[in-house]
DNA sequence: AACAACCTCAACCGCATCAGA
DNA sequence: GTCTGATGCGGTTGAGGTTGT
């Protein structure tokens, strides 16, 4: 879809709303972002960084919630993001991540250079699944996918001097069955975070070849 | 041409976690 | 240890576009 910042403006009026706290009341933009607040946006993060979002905000003059500035620069205007079609090894990358992380769309997102964890759980929810489900009823065999439909909340990154035991760190390739188990968290180590790895890539594949889904 | 149904994706919401006081 | 504001994440919503009838 292409941007809508420009036909977005006259939607800007009627997308305000009101904050109530009993007598406290602010009011913020909300919908669309039109070109000229990203234009601010994105002036006042190449001034002060992307951090304090709440500033920004209040810097850049708009009438926007922290929240909403930075979801605005992580998924839209922040540099190397790479708009358009998924390609068929993204796909199918995409595809063998979600196998093994389940619904962890930013951990995901991060093996994907210049894709957005919204992009990826967009593509997931209006593609992949239902591809799968489709690929599930020609099989009639049923793939449980790690972590998805839990709400709960991701591993704890910074380890703590105790043992932390999440239950969801510690994940089986492949099918239940598998005796192969890892540590995600060992596993992505994003200390040295780069461009996509063509080593981690073989090293995955490697790992989950015989347990790929479909390509 | 008109309408409905479906699809896509940007943005919002609620909650968990982090970090600093 | 507790509180509070900031940040990050995944789920969900809804506007706008596309396709089918």
């Amino acid at each position: 879809m292409a941007p809508m910042a420009d036909e977005s403006m006259e939607r800007e009026a009627k997308s305000m709303v009101s904050i109530t706290n009993n007598s406290v009341k602010k009011e913020f933009n909300r919908g669309a972002w039109t070109a000229e607040e990203d234009r601010k946006l994105a002036e006042v993060i190449e001034n002060h960084g992307a951090k304090k979002w709440k500033t920004i905000a209040a810097k850049a003059g708009l009438n926007r919630c922290g929240k909403s500035c930075r979801l605005r620069w992580l998924n839209y205007l922040r540099p190397n993001i790479k708009r358009g079609n998924i390609s068929d090894q993204e796909e199918d990358l995409i595809l063998r991540l979600h196998k093994l992380l389940g619904n962890r769309w930013s951990l995901i997102a991060g093996r994907l250079p210049g894709r957005t964890d919204n992009e990826i759980k967009n593509y997931w929810n209006s593609h992949l699944s239902k591809k799968i489900k489709q690929k599930e009823k020609q099989s009639g065999s049923s793939t449980t996918s790690v972590g998805s439909k839990s709400k709960k909340r991701r591993v704890v990154k910074k380890i703590s001097t105790d043992e932390v035991k999440e239950e969801d760190t510690s994940i089986n390739v492949g099918d239940q069955d598998s005796n192969i188990s890892f540590d995600v968290d060992d596993f992505f180590d994003f200390s040295n975070e780069g461009p996509l790895s063509l080593e981690w890539v073989s090293k995955f594949l490697e790992l989950d070849d015989s347990s790929c889904a479909f390509s």
